[in-house]
RNA sequence: GGCCCUAUCGUCUAUCGGUUAGGACACAUCCUUUUCAAGGAUGGAAGCGGAGUUCGACUCUCCGUAGGGUCACCA
């Protein structure tokens, strides 16, 4: 590679990270430390009603959580001399021109009745998207569109444009939707003598209709997934398998795995649609990749609102006995195990377990994580006894015992 | 509606002219008695339609059709 990678992180600060948006820059992420490269953050603020610093903090804290980095930071606000400056070459040189708007002024709107226009030469556009071939584009549609409402206040397009010249981007990843906002920007890029840089045009992230992924398709943010409990890991490896795959069977990985294959040409070229349980499946896989006391610091931090563990069960008499067990039988178990932890050696779960296989491990095992739980869906009992103490199991023990002799009265 | 993009199982995808069209998620059935939202096995499930090009098309071309994106003094 002869010209070093620079790409660009570009999200607005109207919203949290969107799920779609972290896509998109892990693309940049993966395809800039696979080159060697340099990533560019840039808050695109311009729109300073509906920037707010709170989701500018939401997208950092989203990228930091999911490992995707970046080497400098900026915002597109603290860049007004350099935006002014070129507004006025352009100005001089006639590509741009002040324009007298014929309509009323409309305060409310924050409309003036004179902003900076683009002199659109009107011409026939091409240009080669990496994911798409060659697109072209009539440009006279564009007509003479606005720039920017003042030499102070620039607009995206040609924000956009005059930083990615000046920070000497030379690769721009970017969402599909985006492909019909090309062809104006390099005409901006021929006004101001920019070089155009390569485009790569990525697929959108679809909801259930496949449609562009919104909010009304539920949780949209990565501060909701991360809210949810999935790993970061899963999070990014999901999100890169949803439009690209290295073209072998391999479906976890890490993030050096990925910028390790990580390649533009095996981008997709359609939508996909996020399917959340494809992502717990991921979550799943990484999880068994954990260390076993991360592994057991995750499980006491998933179960620590179950109402097991801030209440007492209540339990379903004819829940406790296991499959074709009876009652009897496991009053009798649970008698046992009783007996054993109440003997409260360090081995308890061996002990347990050596008891459980003589008789059949269901038949104690079931009845005794559902009297300490009272849940249909718990860890193990051997689990449940060390997260809960030897108190605390004696107790729940003791009161499944008496639900079942009630029980046995009562018939 | 104009312009642009896209099109393989329900979903994510492999295939880069010749395959019994492969894998994963999900689903179903069975097994597994540390239940399940665990593990194992098995199974059903796809090339949008029509013309071409070719000895041969999922793969190339064209036309349809369908879906999506975009049309701001937002980004």
């Amino acid at each position: 590679m002869s010209e070093k990678v620079i790409v660009r992180f570009p999200p607005s600060p109207t919203g949290n990270l969107h799920i779609g948006t972290a896509r998109t820059l892990l693309f940049n992420y993966l395809f800039a430390k696979k080159h060697g490269g340099k990533i560019v953050f840039r808050s695109e603020d311009t729109d300073r009603e509906r920037s707010k610093k709170e989701f500018e903090d939401n997208i950092v804290e989203g990228l930091e959580w999911l490992g995707i980095n970046y080497d400098e930071f900026t915002r597109q606000s603290e860049r007004g001399e350099i935006y002014k400056k070129y507004l006025q070459k352009m100005l001089d040189d006639g590509t741009a021109y002040l324009s007298q708007e014929s309509i009323l002024k409309d305060v409310e709107n924050n409309n003036r009745e004179e902003v900076i226009r683009f002199k659109n030469p009107n011409k026939m556009v091409k240009f080669d998207d990496v994911v798409r071939g060659e697109i072209e584009f009539d440009t006279t549609e564009l007509h003479d569109f606005v720039i920017a409402k003042s030499l102070e206040e620039p607009l995206y397009h040609f924000a956009v444009v005059v930083d990615d010249y000046e920070m000497g981007v030379t690769h721009i990843l970017r969402g599909e939707d985006h492909i019909s906002n090309t062809p104006r920007q390099i005409l901006i890029q021929e006004a101001i003598g920019a070089s155009r840089p390569v485009y790569a045009h990525i697929p959108l992230i679809l909801g259930q209709d496949r449609s562009k992924l919104s909010k009304r398709h539920g949780a949209t943010a990565v501060s909701e997934y991360r809210n949810k409990g999935y790993l970061p890991e899963a999070m990014v490896n999901y999100l890169a398998l949803l439009g690209w795959n290295p073209g072998t069977e391999k479906e976890i990985f890490t993030m050096e795995e990925l910028i390790q294959e990580f390649d533009l040409g095996k981008i997709q070229k359609g939508g996909a649609i996020f399917d959340e349980k494809k992502l717990q499946w991921v979550n799943k896989e990484h999880i068994k990749l954990l260390p076993p006391d991360k592994q057991r610091e995750l499980l006491l931090e998933s179960i620590k609102d179950e109402s097991y563990m801030v209440g007492e069960p209540v339990l379903d008499v004819e829940q406790i006995a296991w499959k074709k067990s009876t009652k009897e039988e496991a009053r009798m178990h649970l008698e046992k195990v009783r007996e054993m932890v109440s003997k409260g050696t360090f081995d308890i779960g061996e002990v347990v377990m050596k008891y459980a296989e003589t008789v059949g491990k269901g038949n104690v095992l079931w009845p005794m994580r559902y009297a300490l739980s009272g849940a249909t869906a718990s860890p193990d009992p051997i689990t449940l006894l060390e997260i809960l103490g030897k108190e605390k199991s004696l107790k729940r023990l003791e009161n499944a015992i008496i639900v079942l002799n009630e029980a046995q009265v009562s018939s």
